[in-house]
DNA sequence: ACAAACCCTATAGATTTAGTAGATTAGTAA
DNA sequence: TTACTAATCTACTAAATCTATAGGGTTTGT
């Protein structure tokens, strides 16, 4: 399941890639327009500020902008910094890779396998689908 | 992420699968063969008894066997036994449906509209795939 | 008698989802 | 310049839930 992070995330990026200029939005002005808990959202905003996603202003007038336009921005990048692997084994990550405790073999491994299929479907959509995709409606 | 609870699952009936005859296996038995916490185990194969996927026989030669031919039982049905929704949130589920705290209007949400995408993807390939297709190999 | 499923309880650890308190920075007005 | 205010940034705490077991006793079939 996505964690509340990531959605909340996801919400914020589709708001501020919805401005009309790339002027900075307040947190406060993100927390309310979406129903998210100010506090949380901050911590959010900052991880997507230190994964290169986000810039911030501090002071008056500040907040947080998009440093890319959106349709440069892959889900699948911001799936990886909010939520963490793609894939739903480790075993089957390709930027989270860790082998499992009980598997002698992988190519042997029925979960494996099948993980490995949706893994490669999920990735698609993400990779395919940008930022923009998700404000132009 | 897939829990271990779903991965232990689904290793165990393919191991159920792959049996000659249906005779029962002990849990013991797939509890070694498989690497899998006896105890941890034990409560995975109940909840798949109690959803009609395994029949069980108690006393001595008794143990776990499937109710159903491998090719008859799909995926999907075991990941909503064991780990609950497909879906990644649950105002886009169909089988867990709930709806979001924080969203007015599901159709206005871009998260909504980008995870329906990403179900109707899994779902497919967890329909289309059956426990004989991880047996196989 | 024995072997096996069945059932109930507890629990350590991790993760999630925040809340609280304050420090820092930047612009604005007196 | 000074004070004020708006905003990000940092760190700590905490409740709630989930995960992955462990332990022990009960029941049933051979």
């Amino acid at each position: 399941m996505l964690s509340k992070k990531t959605k909340y995330g996801i919400k914020a990026l589709t708001f501020l890639g919805k401005q009309e200029n790339r002027l900075p939005v307040s947190i406060a002005t993100i927390s309310k327009s979406e129903n998210i808990s100010l506090k949380f959202l901050e911590s959010i905003l900052l991880t997507l500020r230190k994964n290169g996603i986000l810039g911030s202003k501090k002071g008056k007038g500040g907040g947080y902008y998009l440093l890319k336009e959106p349709s440069e921005i892959p889900m699948a990048s911001i799936m990886r910094i909010l939520e963490g692997p793609i894939s739903m084994v480790p075993c089957v990550s390709l930027n989270f890779y860790e082998k499992c405790d009980d598997c002698p073999d992988e190519n042997a491994c029925s979960v494996h396998r099948l993980m490995t299929l949706v893994r490669d479907n999920t990735l698609q959509i993400f990779k395919n689908t940008t930022l923009a995709d998700l404000c132009s409606c």
